[in-house]
DNA sequence: CATTTGACTTGTG
DNA sequence: CCACAAGCCAAAT
């Protein structure tokens, strides 16, 4: 059974360490879909609460999360990606320092 | 099969 | 830095 596009990037999620995060557009070039960002943020939005995919550690380019910053999802997505020691600066998050590109 | 939609990206002002 | 427009492309309707 080959892996449908959304185990892809399933899996490259997966393997985003802990303290860092990734574009979306990256994660689609990983995934071996590129320009694709957007089909990512689909495939996330169909996640079920329940997942054990660390969907936040994917935000967009502009280094800042998709959701808008009212919202108690982006409260959520914050809280964790603080745990994991990444540092917020105006809601926004310095890629230089946590950007992923692959191992 | 045509149209709409979307957790995006990049360029412009 | 913020807002808006255009480009992009798979999945859903």
């Amino acid at each position: 059974m080959t892996p449908s596009n959304q185990e892809r990037v399933w899996q490259v999620i997966h393997s985003i360490p802990s303290g860092k995060v990734c574009t979306y557009g990256h994660v689609a070039l990983m995934a071996g879909l590129p320009r694709q960002a957007r089909a990512v943020g689909k495939y996330l939005s169909q996640l079920p609460n329940d997942s054990k995919i660390p969907w936040h550690r994917v935000i967009n380019a502009q280094g800042k999360l998709s959701f808008p910053v009212d919202s108690s999802r982006y409260d959520k997505q914050r809280a964790i990606l603080q745990e994991e020691g990444i540092f917020f600066t105006n809601n926004k998050i310095k890629l230089s320092l946590y950007l992923w590109l692959g191992e």
